[in-house]
DNA sequence: TTGTAAGCGTTATCAA
DNA sequence: TTGATAACGCTTACAA
């Protein structure tokens, strides 16, 4: 293949290939360090005459550096490696559209990597993106593969967890405010009238946030249920459940086992995620039960289509956008070579009630 | 896993920097050159004993070769840029989570690029991603930004289309048969007695998978028509509608001119995408409809939450999964030198009945 | 069968 | 202020 060499293009206003920064400084008579300076020390020492020469020939090339080689010789690749559990959950989906908007932003790439929920595949994930010289990593993993992360980290390279904490590693976290979130959907269900509560989770396994919000729910219904002695009224109980996808009955028999437990009182759920709300919005089917009058329910997770699912789901909208967001901006921080210990940013849920957790319509 | 270099690292278990080519060849007592044959061409030429040198000293060092210096060298960087318009659409979201799993398995890493439906960055986002040498291209775009693609093509770079074919584009296209699916809903609805039709799609503006549904949707209807004068019963009439989200006036309106078209007969819609299925839904609640009963509704797009919503929503189902894992398919052939006129994978759609287009409960 | 050396497109360290 | 020149980590003629 004759490479570039004008011969009789079909296309004579394409250069064929990509111009390099030896045909910049060949058009504009300069050396290659010259030209590299013009690209990366523009505000010291160059002549106004070369300057403009080089200015020009770039331009007429449509010059633009290789990121690749600048990688290689900078050992920087304005690359940021994202590596979610698993690209079909909704959440990780909008943490990644939040983030990739902020590193495009930012002037960076994103390297996708998704473990597809197999954590052993999680240190395969860092070195591969290592192996790309990402600059750092926005991790929303289980954190198993404890040897992986904490690498990236001995390397120097920046780290920032979404969603769920790696034990003991030295990095920024961003997530929502679990505490204040449960605190909102549990309180909210309470007051509302229902009073024989049920934290349902996929199955824990020590994924942080299932951890942190189950946990939550244990003391505020502990707390809330001393208050309620203090004023003589002590009616507030509450239970959790692990639900998975295959065991359907499991979850049918906890919501029945719910109900009866209730007695007089009002049974209500507080889901999760959207997943999990689904399951529970599907049981509820099965049983044929109605959601409001029968049993309240409020779901982690707003989703666009919770306005219409049965009487409207009640949810704890979290800021996912937001998320993504400022995930990628703690790590652009770090690369820009803030120094400051470990953050920790914790952003508010959103509680949207609707006719999944009213009583009576 | 004592690695070698001694000093005092503190984390005596790793080696601090990652070892390059030189290292094992220094390590296994041979020439780079030697490794890096034992790494292309391991079939070939390589005496047994200094193969296993050279074997060791690599696991020794837990080397693995630089993707970066290898592209650069190359031209090739076993990368493939992946641009969508929108990742907010879920069906963006299936499509990536498809091609990225195909991707990696054979052993290409994706770079992402989100226009956020701002059709002009697809060249900026084109140029970023040859600049980092990416092997080949799947693209979910306009292709408004017609030279764009063009270029990428004509720099040899393999492109797949995925939903959206760009205009007399030479690359491979992989889609839904949108004709069959538009004949598999519409037949549906027509034979469950729904006979005055709408179909609601987004804003048509060229883009081609709009175009054909649409186009498609109309002649349905007038050969259906055509089949049924034949027959004496000529009762089936069709009509379009393009929706906004802002103007939600429009929509309410067009359903309520559409019903009164219908007269003694049912009315039914046809919704070109979960976005505007979720439109039409909303609509319903505004006016006070009765899915199935008062109004028929198929939509494009099956969702988990498809099932749930009022009395269960038909659904056309688009093998998402596969679309992304063929078209990535498709790419990865190319890029071992497949060499084939474009070519055209349409694969089919899968109807999914369920209440909302059940006349009577 | 193996080694030497010349690049790939940059940036950085020297002299000039 | 500018220009040679040597890396960065790898592959590949060409020699040996």
């Amino acid at each position: 293949m004759p490479p570039k060499s004008s011969s009789k293009a079909t296309t004579p206003t394409q250069p064929a290939e990509r111009a390099t920064i030896a045909d910049v400084a060949r058009e504009a008579g300069v050396s290659k360090a010259t030209v590299s300076r013009f690209l990366n020390h523009r505000d010291t020492l160059l002549t106004r005459d070369i300057a403009t020469r080089v200015e020009v020939a770039i331009a007429a090339l449509a010059y633009s550096p290789s990121p690749m080689a600048q990688a290689l010789k900078r050992g920087r690749s304005r690359l940021i490696g994202l590596v979610v559990a698993d690209i079909t959950n909704p959440f990780s989906v909008a943490v990644l559209r939040g983030a990739e908007k902020a590193c495009q932003d930012a002037g960076y790439l994103l390297m996708l990597f998704n473990l597809g929920n197999d954590s052993q595949r999680e240190s395969e994930a860092i070195q591969a993106l290592t192996a790309y010289q990402v600059d750092g990593f926005i991790l929303n993993t289980l954190g198993r593969d404890a040897g992986a992360a904490a690498d990236a980290v001995r390397h120097g390279k920046p780290v920032v967890l979404v969603d769920r904490r790696h034990h003991d590693m030295q990095a920024d976290f961003v997530s929502l405010d679990n505490a204040g979130a449960v605190r909102l959907g549990a309180r909210h269900l309470a007051q509302a009238g229902y009073r024989e509560l049920l934290f349902v989770s996929e199955p824990i396994k020590d994924v942080s946030s299932r951890v942190e919000r189950c946990s939550r729910f244990r003391s505020f219904i502990s707390d809330t249920a001393a208050a309620d002695i203090a004023q003589g009224a002590a009616d507030l109980q509450g239970s959790t459940f692990e639900s998975t996808a295959e065991d359907t009955d499991a979850l049918d028999m906890a919501l029945r086992n719910l109900r009866q437990r209730a007695g007089q009182r009002l049974p209500g759920v507080l889901s999760s995620n959207a997943v999990v709300t689904l399951r529970v919005v599907a049981a509820m089917a099965r049983l044929g039960w109605q959601l409001g009058p029968d049993l309240g329910l409020v779901g982690f997770d707003e989703t666009e289509w919770s306005p219409y699912v049965g009487p409207g789901l009640s949810t704890i909208a979290q800021p996912t956008d937001e998320l993504g967001r400022v995930a990628a901006g703690c790590l652009i921080e770090r690369l820009k070579g803030l120094e400051l210990p470990p953050r920790q940013i914790l952003l508010p849920g959103r509680l949207v009630p609707r006719g999944s957790s009213a009583p009576s319509s």
